[in-house]
DNA sequence: CTGAAAGCGCTAACAT
DNA sequence: ATGTTAGCGCTTTCAG
């Protein structure tokens, strides 16, 4: 079933079914869209979009870009997280009238690959990882992308993220609400990777509005993930222990500390507190519950699409959504 | 650039272009493959798949079902699992030359219309809730489909899954092995859903081998996921404990039971012991660690693809494959 | 408001 | 081994 035989069957041209199915409303008589829905549901009839792109460019399908990573990290490093995302946005994006082509890519030519070959309207990449990339793909200020957790600051591009320095300011200033003084930030930080820069920004304002000093050995400069909070809960002993509570970045990085410094006979909130960021579900799953941040990831997939959307149809709206940041409550931090 | 440009440039008709990108090199000399090929190099140039599709029908597109599920549910019940799946199909699809158009569904109607609209050559679908579905999708059994995990035994279509009579098996005789006698099935089991019918087969085989009785007192048929298991584990007291380990069919269904259960005051391993399925990465993340059935999730993808590819290329192939179960050991098990 | 012609970029089928 | 013709299903453009 195809465009030519829903006109033949209503005695009207390509052109005028094609106004109808398009919402060309103004072209076409009240009476004639009438009979024409009234086939074109007789028959499921839906339009051939491959037909519909090769003659008018837009192909209504947008990239999801997700990163070549191995297994392994992938199961333990972005595992709910990324799932998250990817379902809110598909939702997002099919409710729309847009489609979604999920590819791993590794380099900026396969992006422009995958505009040439399926001639995609936007594309959206799900981790900041992809920061220098973009910048390297031939006219991506024209690309539509949407960076996700990036504060690359690239001109031409959105930014969906959450409020990171807040969520740090608040997991910090909780701490120093339940007694805390001597509190650890538990990430790297460095210019390089700006979001961890803002992270570890907000933890510092905290510590200084409470007139708190921020001290050089107080900082573990660990990398963010399970691994390497596991590692340096392992490394940790009682005497050794100069701090009554942690911030991490992660959920994953706080669980690893928790379960490397109970191996060490180190107990979560007893010997010390400790808050998580992401807010996974992983934190109702721990002993003890990992108190955390929410950063509101499904909200925040959503607004990456409705920021591309609006671009895509030409209307003018913010380059930057910052989903908002929220403690939650749960076992890991004691009152002193 | 257009296949016409190339052809141009390289003084040729366009269909020698075609056919050397096409690989018929049976029907072009090996000079012009050369030459066609600097050309084609020289500009970059990748063929436009929507004009290809819509010439030759076969688009290189496999649809990746998804249920429309609710955002708890994704995040608490299929999070990691899901995502090993989706990035393990997807890259084997990929580096197959094939493109994923990731899409949720909740009725069949959706998905004759995405093969309409976007003439897909095939789908997988990747969870065992399709499995009404599919049969009432008009001539599925010429759509290519591949469910995954489903026993539906419906003709025509393909399946990849593990063996999870001998997971279950596996998980009891350990259990058995390590002098447990008294061994709880915490999973509803019914006609219905096929595959907890397997796995339930497999606690049963394994008690009988060792000659040991099925008793209904040592059946309990929980929803099988961390809500399940929580609630089931609530229920628990010391005088109530009427065995000494447990078998369950997923990994956050143990979690949850090892959570409700030390609500109460009992522990694992120490009051009774518990085997998880799946090994999703939490297995390591809880306290203790949990023992577990892993069953090869991104084989299990990648076997998928394999199996859709060869159809696709006319292969005679099976049409059932299943990946191998293995018992993990880690701390959820006491030798009685 | 409706329609006819031309063409998007490619390939199947048939020449040569 | 290479070229020509026709057409996939739709929209753009231009006429009425």
């Amino acid at each position: 079933m195809t465009l030519k035989d829903i006109a033949k069957e209503c005695g009207v041209s390509m052109m005028t079914v094609s106004n109808v199915i398009s919402g060309n409303h103004k072209k076409v008589s009240a009476a004639t869209i009438e009979k024409v829905n009234a086939v074109i549901k007789k028959y499921d009839y839906v339009p051939n979009l491959m037909a519909r792109t090769l003659s008018s460019k837009s192909s209504h399908l947008i990239l999801l870009v997700i990163p070549t990573i191995k297994k392994e990290e992938l199961s333990t490093l972005y595992n709910q997280y990324l799932t998250e995302l990817i379902s809110s946005i598909e939702r997002e994006l099919v409710s729309n009238g847009y489609f979604v082509l999920l590819h791993s890519v590794a380099e900026p030519k396969e992006i422009e690959m995958m505009y040439k070959t399926w001639n995609i309207d936007g594309a959206i990449f799900l981790l900041p990882l992809f920061n220098k990339m973009v910048t390297e793909v031939k006219d991506y200020d024209k690309k539509n992308f949407v960076l996700i957790d990036s504060y690359a600051d690239i001109p031409g591009v959105l930014y969906s993220r959450c409020d990171d320095e807040l969520g740090t300011y608040r997991a910090t200033s909780y701490l120093i609400s339940k007694g805390h003084t001597r509190i650890l930030y538990a990430a790297e930080h460095y210019a390089k990777n700006l979001l961890l820069e803002r992270r570890y920004a907000g933890y510092v304002r905290a510590l200084k509005e409470h007139n708190l000093e921020v001290q050089d050995e107080l900082y573990a400069p660990i990398v963010p993930n399970y691994y390497g909070g596991l590692e340096y809960g392992k490394s940790l002993t009682r005497d050794k222990l100069n701090f009554t509570g942690v911030v991490t970045t992660s959920d994953m990085c706080a669980l690893g500390i928790m379960q490397g410094a109970r191996e060490n006979g180190l107990h979560v909130p007893e010997d010390f507190s400790l808050i998580g960021f992401d807010n996974l579900s992983v934190c109702s799953f721990s002993n003890p519950k990992l108190t955390s941040i929410d950063q509101q990831t499904s909200e925040k997939g959503l607004r990456a699409v409705q920021m591309l959307l609006d671009r895509l149809n030409g209307k003018e709206g913010p380059t930057v959504l910052s989903t908002e940041t929220e403690l939650i409550e749960r076992e890991s931090v004691r009152q002193l």
